[in-house]
DNA sequence: GCCGTTTTCGGCCCGACTGTTTTCAGTCG
C-alpha cells in the first residue's frame, strides 16, 4: 500500500514549489490531494486498476498520472527533478517555527545555510542580521524556534494535551470577565495527536483576559499577545493560543477555530457562491452587513446543511454526508455497556478483579472483562494455564456475590510469530471472551505480520484483535500489516477489531475504522486498563471511534450483556 | 493543479500578529 508514501511526496512537493515561489493554489493542490489520499479507505493500486483513480476529490489528470507513475514504477519524475532543483535543508529550515518559504530561500541564497546545525550557528553569531528585513528579534526568534524543535518530539497525544487544556480552562472559567469558554481546534475534533491548544473565549474585556492567560503559571514563553489574540508556550512546550471574540460571534469563531481547516474552506467557498462571507466574525451577506453567526449551527445554517459533529470535520466526505441527509448517528460514551480489554493485579495491573469491578460498576457498566495477560508474555507476570483457571474460578465466585455488574472471564492471548496462540485450545474455548494481541516481532516483515494475524483469526478461537497496528503514538511506528486484508478476514470470521483507547496508542486509528464500518467489522473500544482511573480513557476510545463514523451498532460493547454473549458465543 | 446548477478559463477562504518598515510582506492558523 503506497497511499501514505504518496502523501508524504505530495506535502513535500507542496513545500519545494512553496520555496519556488509557485502559485500558491497549485501548492494548495497538492497539499489537499495529499491530505485525501491519508484519509483514503481503499489501496491507491485498486482505484488505478479500476480506473477511478480521478474520482478521489482533489485529483484530477495530472495528480492522476503521477500517481500511477509512481505506483507503477517506485519513482515520480517531477519529484525528483525538485529534489535537484532544491536542496532538502531548506526544508528543514522551514521547519523552524516563523520560518516559512521566503525565508528559509533567502537564508540559502545569502548565507547558503541549509540544515538547523547552520542556522544555529549563523544566529549564535548574529550573522542573520545582516540581511534584509531580519533585526534583532527575528533572529531572537529563530534560535528560540529551533530550541523548541530540539526540545519537542512534534505532536503531542490527545490524551497529554486534554489535561492541559482542562487547567487552563478551568482557571480562566474562575474569572467574571470570561461569559464563554470552549475548546477548538483538533483538541475539540479529538485527532489523536495535536499541535497546539485553542482555546475561544467571550468576554467584553478581551485585553484583562489576555493579561490574565499570558501570566497564568504554567506559561513558558509568550509567542504573541494581541488585543483579540494570544499564544504561549507552556513550560512543558506546548502552545497554547487563546482567541477572545463577541458574544454575537462566538458560533462562527467556534467554527472557525475548530476546523479542519479543508472543512472551513469548503464551508466558506459554498458560502461565497451563495453570495454569503463567512469569517470567524459571523455570517455576512453581500453588502457586508452581519447576519448571523451566535451559534455554530448558524455557520452551517448558513450554506443550507445540518449541524456537523466536531470529530467528523475533515472533509472527507461529511459534506456530501449531510448534504444527502446521510450523516452517521455516532455512538456515544452513553451507549458504552461496558469495557472488554482490562487488567488486575493477577498479571500487570495494579488492582484487584473486584476493585477493577467496582470501578466499573460506578461507571455505569453492565460488564466487564478481566483480559489479563497469558503465560507468553513473562514481562507482564502472564498467566499460564493452571493460573487462568484458579482466576476463572475466582471470578465466578465474584459473579456469584456480586449482581450489579458480571464479570467476564477473558484473557489477552499472545499472538506468537507463528500466528499460534499461548494457551491450549480447550481453556480458550472455556473462556467468555478472547482478546489476542501482537506483542512481540515487529519487525516481521509486512506478508509475514498479515499471514500471523490472519491465521490467529481464523482458528476460530478468538473474539477481539487487540491493538491492531502495535502503534505507540511517538515512540512506534505501526507494524507493516495489510489492514485490507486483516479487516476482510475478519469480516469473514466474524472477529471484532479493537479500538484500544489507550492515550498512546488509540489503535484501532480512526481512518482505518472508516474503512472497517464500510466492510462490515465489528468493533470493541476497549481501554485496557491496567488501574481503576484508567477505565475513564474510554472517552478517548470512543471519540476515535466517532472519528471513524461508528455508530452504535458497529460496536459490540454497546451491547447489552444478553446480546453481547450471543454474539460471543457466535451464535 | 483542481473544478464547474452562470464557467473548460479564471477563479480558488479569511483574518491576526510580528517585525520591519512608514505601508506591508511573511507567517501562521
Amino acid at each position: 500500500m503506497k497511499n501514505k508514501e504518496i502523501a508524504r511526496i505530495f506535502n513535500e512537493i507542496a513545500e519545494f514549489l512553496e520555496i519556488k515561489g509557485d502559485n500558491p493554489f497549485r501548492i494548495r493542490a497538492y497539499r489537499k490531494a495529499a491530505q485525501n489520499i491519508e484519509s483514503l479507505t481503499e489501496d491507491l493500486s485498486v482505484l488505478i486498476a479500476e480506473g477511478r483513480l480521478t474520482n478521489v476529490p482533489g485529483i484530477g489528470k495530472d495528480l492522476a498520472e503521477k500517481i500511477t507513475e509512481y505506483v507503477n514504477s517506485g519513482k515520480m519524475q517531477s519529484y525528483e527533478d525538485l529534489k535537484k532543483d532544491v536542496p532538502r535543508g531548506i526544508l528543514e529550515i522551514m521547519s523552524v517555527p516563523g520560518v516559512g518559504p521566503k525565508t528559509a530561500r533567502m537564508l540559502y541564497d545569502a548565507l547558503g545555510i541549509d540544515s538547523i546545525e547552520k542556522l544555529e550557528e549563523a544566529a549564535k553569531f548574529h550573522k542573520l542580521q545582516k540581511l534584509p528585513k531580519i533585526r534583532e528579534k527575528t533572529e531572537a526568534n529563530i534560535l528560540k524556534g529551533i530550541e523548541f524543535i530540539k526540545r519537542s518530539r512534534g505532536r503531542i497525544p490527545l490524551g497529554m494535551a486534554w489535561p492541559v487544556a482542562y487547567k487552563i480552562v478551568n482557571s480562566l472559567k474562575k474569572q467574571d470577565i470570561v461569559k464563554c469558554i470552549d475548546t477548538a481546534g483538533s483538541l475539540r475534533r479529538y485527532k489523536d495527536t495535536i499541535g497546539d491548544i485553542d482555546i475561544l473565549v467571550v468576554s467584553s474585556e478581551p485585553e484583562k483576559v489576555m493579561d490574565i492567560f499570558v501570566s497564568l503559571p504554567l506559561v513558558g514563553d509568550v509567542l504573541a499577545e494581541g488585543e483579540t489574540k494570544s499564544s504561549i508556550r507552556t513550560r512543558n512546550g506546548i502552545q497554547v493560543d487563546l482567541r477572545v471574540v463577541e458574544e454575537k460571534s462566538y458560533g462562527a469563531a467556534l467554527a472557525y477555530f475548530t476546523g479542519s481547516k479543508a472543512h472551513n474552506i469548503r464551508i466558506r467557498e459554498m458560502a461565497a457562491r451563495k453570495g454569503l462571507k463567512i469569517s470567524e466574525y459571523g455570517i455576512f451577506n453581500s453588502m457586508g452587513k452581519w447576519i448571523s453567526g451566535r451559534e455554530e449551527s448558524d455557520v452551517y445554517q448558513a450554506v443550507g446543511l445540518p449541524w456537523i459533529p466536531p470529530e467528523l470535520r475533515e472533509d472527507t466526505g461529511e459534506i456530501e454526508a449531510s448534504q444527502s441527509g446521510h450523516l452517521p448517528e455516532l455512538v456515544e460514551l452513553t451507549d458504552i455497556k461496558g469495557d472488554l480489554h482490562d487488567h488486575s493485579n493477577w498479571s500487570d495491573g495494579e488492582n484487584t478483579i473486584e476493585e477493577m469491578a467496582d470501578a466499573a460498576k460506578k461507571r455505569g457498566y453492565k460488564y466487564l472483562a478481566i483480559t489479563d495477560h497469558s503465560r507468553a508474555l513473562g514481562v507482564a507476570r502472564g498467566l499460564d494455564e493452571k493460573r487462568l483457571r484458579e482466576q476463572i474460578e475466582t471470578i465466578r465466585k465474584l459473579n456469584g456475590r456480586c449482581r450489579d455488574i458480571v464479570i467476564l472471564c477473558g484473557t489477552e492471548a499472545n499472538i506468537g510469530m507463528n500466528g499460534l496462540l499461548d494457551l491450549p485450545p480447550e481453556l480458550l474455548k472455556e473462556l467468555d471472551i478472547v482478546v489476542a494481541s501482537v506483542h512481540s516481532g515487529f519487525k516481521q516483515d509486512r506478508t509475514g505480520m498479515t499471514e500471523r494475524v490472519i491465521k490467529c483469526m481464523r482458528s476460530g478461537l478468538i473474539h477481539v484483535l487487540g491493538h491492531p497496528t502495535g502503534r505507540l503514538l511517538g515512540e512506534r511506528d505501526e507494524y507493516e500489516i495489510d489492514m485490507g486484508e486483516v479487516l476482510k478476514v475478519a469480516k469473514e470470521t466474524n472477529t471484532a477489531i479493537e479500538v484500544n483507547a489507550y492515550p498512546f496508542r488509540l489503535d484501532l486509528t480512526d481512518y482505518n475504522c472508516k474503512r472497517a464500518k464500510e466492510i462490515g467489522v465489528r468493533m470493541a473500544v476497549s481501554t485496557d486498563s491496567h488501574f481503576t482511573e484508567q477505565l475513564d480513557y474510554m472517552s478517548l476510545g470512543v471519540s476515535v471511534a466517532r472519528r471513524g463514523w461508528l455508530e452504535k451498532n458497529d460496536i459490540i460493547n454497546t451491547y447489552s450483556l444478553e446480546k453481547l454473549k450471543q454474539w460471543l458465543k457466535r451464535e
